[in-house]
RNA sequence: CGCGGAGUAGAGCAGUCUGGUAGCUCGUCGGGCUCAUAACCCGGAGGUCGGAGGUUCAAAUCCUCCCUCCGCAACCA
C-alpha cells in the first residue's frame, strides 16, 4: 500500500485584541479551501489556525476592562471559533499559545537555545510603542513617534535576551536563493533581500520585563518570552514537537506552506527560518504572502466605518456566495478591492445567472420532458465532442492553477465551463428536439450530458464552495459519493442513467441590486456610528487628571515670534521655525506643515513652552514647542496674543 | 532621492518575468432563443496599454527619466 502524501498548511495565528474582520477572514478562507482541495486530492492534510494572545497590549486592554488576560482573551476566542464556524473553516487544530501544550515547548525552545549559545543576555534600550509591542531605534522614530501608528513612544531600558539573528543571515540568504519557491510572491522575496537580509541582521531581543502577560523563561522567571519565539513556534508546538508524542510533528513538518498577510511575511521567512536553523529542524517549503482586501479604495478602519463583518454578510448573502467571492474577485497574493457592488454583481452574474440558472434550467427540463428522469436510450450528437474536451480540459487547468493556490483563475476556469455547458444546451435547442418523437434519444443525450457536466462542476467547486455541492447532486440526483471524487472528474459519463431528478430551491436567488445597496449603505452607517462612539466611550477615560496649581506652574509660557520657517525635508509633518523669544532665538520643530506653509508662520506671534526638554526629530533638535489647538477633524490653529504686535518674551499665564 | 503597491475600453482586472495581430468579467447596444432564477446563447461599439525618450525588424512587455494615485494614523490578515 502506496502512503498518503501529506499537506500541512497553516495560518497565521491571530492576535485576539480585538473581533476578527474579513481581511482574517480571507486568509483563513484561503487556507481552508487549499486544505479542502488537498484533501479530495487524496493527501493526508494537516491544517492548523490560532491565536497568539500574549503580550503587553493584551495585557492593558484587560486590565482596563478589569478582567484577566486570560478571561478577556477566553472570550475574544470564542468569538472567533464561532466565526470559523460559520465559514465552515475546517481546521484538524486550533492552537491558542496560552494552552500548556505550547507554553511548554517554548520554554524547552528558549532554554535549549539559550544553552547552545544561541541565545545570550544582554541590555536593550529602545523607544518602545505599546500599542505595536516594538521596540524602535532613535532613527526609525518618525517625528518622535512610533513610525507604525504615530503614537507616542517611551524610551525603556531592559535587560533582555538576545537571539543571535545575524549568525543565520548568510545562510538565510544561500537558502533564499537556492529555494525560488521559497517566498511567493517573487517580490517579497526581492523586498526581503534588498531591505533585511542584503544590509545585514541584528541580533533579535527575545524577552521582555516590561510585562507579565506570557510565558516565563524557564531559568529566568522575571523575563517573559517575547513575541517571536512565542508566536511562530507554534507551529510546531501545535505538532507536539518536543514531546514524547511528536507523531504528528514527525508526519507532518516541514510545513508545505504558511499562508501569512503581507505585513508578516518579514518574520515568517527571516526570523522564523533562523529559529529553525538554530533548533536543527527543516524549515517550510513556502512562505505564501497573500494581499490586502482594500475597502472603496482604502484599507480597512474603525472611523471609516469600513470594518467589513463578514458574519453579516454570511448571514446576508450565504456562506458560499461569501466564499466564492473572496476567492474568485481577488487575484490571489495581490491587494483586492471588496465593495458591496462588487459581491452584489458576482453572486447574480456567476453564481445566479450561471451556475444555479444552469441547474434549475436542467432540472426543470429532464422533468418537463422525461417525467423525472432521463431515459437510457441515448444517441451522441454533433456538440458531444466539444463539451467532452471542455471538461477534461478544465480539469487539467484547474489542478495546475490551484496546485499554485491561483484561486481566482481556476474560479475562472471552471465558470469558463459552466458556460460552455450553458452553450450546449442552446447548441442542442432540446425545446426543439421534444417536439420530433424521433429525436428523443438525442434530446436524452443532450440532457444527460448537461447532467454529467453538473456533476462535474459539483467536485470541482468543493474547495471552495462547502454547501452548494450537496444541493447540486441532490437536485440531478446522485447519492453515490464514489462519483463524486477528484478523480472521477476525469471520466465523462458516470452520471449514472435513468436517475431521477427533483427540483428544488433555487441554488442562489437573484439579488435586487438596488434595493440591497440601499440596505446595506443603512447598515453600514450604524455600523460606523456604531463604531465611533465606542471609540469615543473608550476615549473618555483618557481625560487627564486634575493638577494643581503648582503643577501647571512648571509649564513656562511665553510668546513668540517666528523669523523663519522652512519644511523638513523627508518629514511630510514638520516645519522648522526659529522663533525669537525677547532675546532669545531658538530652534522648535513643529508638526504643522499640513497646516500652516513656511511662509504664512513668518512673522507670526505665537505661544511656546520655553521649558520643554530639548528632543531630536528627523536628526534636527527641537527646543520647545508652538502650541496648537486642534479641533475634532484634526485642523490646527495657532494659540496667538490677541492684541497685535503683542511683545516676543512676555510671559503666558 | 524614506519604504512599498499601482496606473491597460464606462467599472474591476489579466497579460509584463520568457518582446511578435491587446484579453476577461460586469455594464452598454443589437440579434437569437424561450427550457430556466427578466435567466441562457451570438454579435457590435468602446483602449495612442499614465507621459517622454531609448533599445529592437517589432515594446503594454526591456532600459532611462518624469507625472499621478494609494498604503505606511487609531483596525491589522
Amino acid at each position: 500500500m502506496e502512503e498518503k502524501k501529506k499537506y500541512y498548511i497553516t495560518t497565521p495565528i491571530y492576535y485576539p485584541s480585538d473581533k476578527l474582520h474579513i481581511g482574517h477572514s480571507y486568509c483563513t478562507v484561503a487556507a481552508d479551501t487549499m486544505a479542502r482541495y488537498k484533501r479530495l486530492r487524496d493527501y493526508d492534510v494537516m491544517f492548523l489556525t490560532g491565536t497568539d494572545e500574549h503580550g503587553q497590549k493584551i495585557e492593558r486592554i484587560a486590565t482596563a476592562q478589569g478582567v484577566t488576560p486570560q478571561a478577556y482573551v477566553d472570550n475574544i476566542v470564542a468569538g472567533i471559533k464561532e466565526l470559523w464556524k460559520a465559514l465552515d473553516i475546517s481546521y484538524d487544530d486550533f492552537i491558542r499559545t496560552t494552552e500548556p501544550r505550547h507554553e511548554k515547548i517554548v520554554q524547552k525552545i528558549f532554554t535549549k537555545l539559550y544553552e547552545q549559545g544561541d541565545i545570550y543576555k544582554s541590555e536593550y534600550e529602545g523607544w518602545y510603542c505599546t500599542p505595536c509591542e516594538t521596540f524602535f531605534t532613535e532613527h526609525q522614530l518618525k517625528d518622535g513617534k512610533c513610525p507604525d501608528c504615530g503614537r507616542d513612544v517611551e524610551l525603556l531600558k531592559e535587560e533582555s535576551y538576545f537571539f543571535r539573528l545575524s549568525k543565520y543571515q548568510d545562510r538565510l540568504i544561500e537558502h533564499i536563493k537556492n529555494n525560488p519557491e521559497f517566498i511567493f510572491p517573487q517580490s517579497r522575496q526581492n523586498e526581503m533581500l534588498n531591505n533585511f537580509l542584503i544590509p545585514g541582521l541584528e541580533d533579535l531581543a527575545v524577552s521582555r520585563t516590561s510585562f507579565k502577560w506570557g510565558i516565563p523563561v524557564e531559568f529566568d522567571p522575571g523575563h517573559i518570552v517575547y513575541v517571536w519565539v512565542d508566536a511562530l513556534s507554534n507551529y510546531i508546538t501545535a505538532l507536539g514537537w518536543g514531546t514524547e508524542h511528536d507523531e504528528k510533528y514527525q508526519k507532518y513538518w516541514p510545513a508545505d506552506c504558511h499562508l501569512v498577510g503581507k505585513e508578516i511575511v518579514r518574520f515568517h521567512s527571516i526570523i522564523w527560518p533562523a529559529i529553525l536553523m538554530a533548533l536543527g529542524l527543516p524549515l517550510p517549503k513556502q512562505i505564501f504572502g497573500h494581499g490586502w482586501l482594500i475597502i472603496d479604495g482604502g484599507k480597512m478602519s474603525k472611523s471609516k466605518g469600513n470594518i467589513v463583518d463578514p458574519k453579516f454578510l454570511v448571514d446576508k448573502y450565504g456562506l458560499d456566495s461569501i466564499r466564492y467571492f473572496l476567492m474568485r474577485e481577488i487575484s490571489f497574493g495581490q491587494d483586492g478591492n471588496f465593495s458591496n457592488e462588487a459581491l452584489i454583481n458576482r453572486i447574480n452574474s456567476d453564481l445566479a445567472n450561471d451556475l444555479g440558472n444552469l441547474v434549475s434550467r436542467t432540472v426543470g427540463m429532464v422533468e418537463k420532458y422525461f417525467g423525472g428522469a432521463i431515459p437510457a436510450d441515448l444517441k451522441t450528437g454533433e456538440f458531444d465532442h466539444s463539451l467532452i474536451m471542455t471538461s477534461l480540459k478544465t480539469v487539467n487547468k484547474v489542478e495546475e492553477l490551484m496546485d499554485k493556490m491561483l484561486f481566482s483563475d481556476a474560479l475562472s476556469e471552471i465558470w469558463a465551463f459552466i458556460r460552455r455547458t450553458n452553450k450546449y444546451i442552446d447548441e442542442n435547442e432540446p425545446w426543439v428536439l421534444i417536439k420530433d418523437e424521433s429525436k428523443k434519444d438525442l434530446l436524452a443525450n443532450a440532457l444527460y450530458n448537461v447532467c454529467e457536466s453538473i456533476r462535474i462542476i459539483s467536485v470541482l467547486i468543493e474547495p471552495f464552495m462547502p454547501e452548494t455541492p450537496a444541493k447540486m447532486r441532490e437536485q440531478i440526483g446522485i447519492t453515490d459519493p464514489e462519483i463524486c471524487k477528484w478523480e472521477t472528474t476525469k471520466i465523462w459519463g458516470l452520471y449514472p442513467i435513468c436517475t431521477p431528478v427533483k427540483k428544488g430551491a433555487a441554488l442562489f436567488p437573484r439579488i435586487d441590486v438596488k434595493k440591497e445597496l440601499a440596505e446595506l449603505e443603512e447598515a453600514m452607517k450604524a455600523a460606523q456610528a456604531a463604531s465611533v462612539a465606542a471609540q469615543l466611550a473608550e476615549e473618555e477615560p483618557e481625560k487627564k487628571p486634575e493638577i494643581t496649581i503648582d503643577d501647571f506652574d512648571k509649564i513656562e509660557l511665553k510668546v513668540g515670534v517666528v523669523l523663519a520657517s522652512e519644511n523638513v525635508k523627508k518629514s511630510k509633518k514638520l516645519l522648522k521655525n526659529t522663533v525669537k523669544i525677547g532675546n532669545e532665538e531658538r530652534i522648535i520643530l513643529s508638526g504643522i506643515s499640513q497646516h500652516y506653509t513656511p511662509e504664512e508662520m513668518v512673522g507670526k506671534r505665537v505661544v511656546v513652552v520655553t521649558n520643554l526638554a530639548p528632543r531630536k526629530m528627523m536628526g534636527e533638535v527641537s527646543h520647545g514647542m508652538i502650541l496648537c489647538a486642534e479641533d475634532s477633524e484634526g485642523r490646527l490653529s495657532l494659540i496667538t496674543p490677541q492684541r497685535d504686535e503683542f511683545e516676543d518674551g512676555s510671559e503666558v499665564r
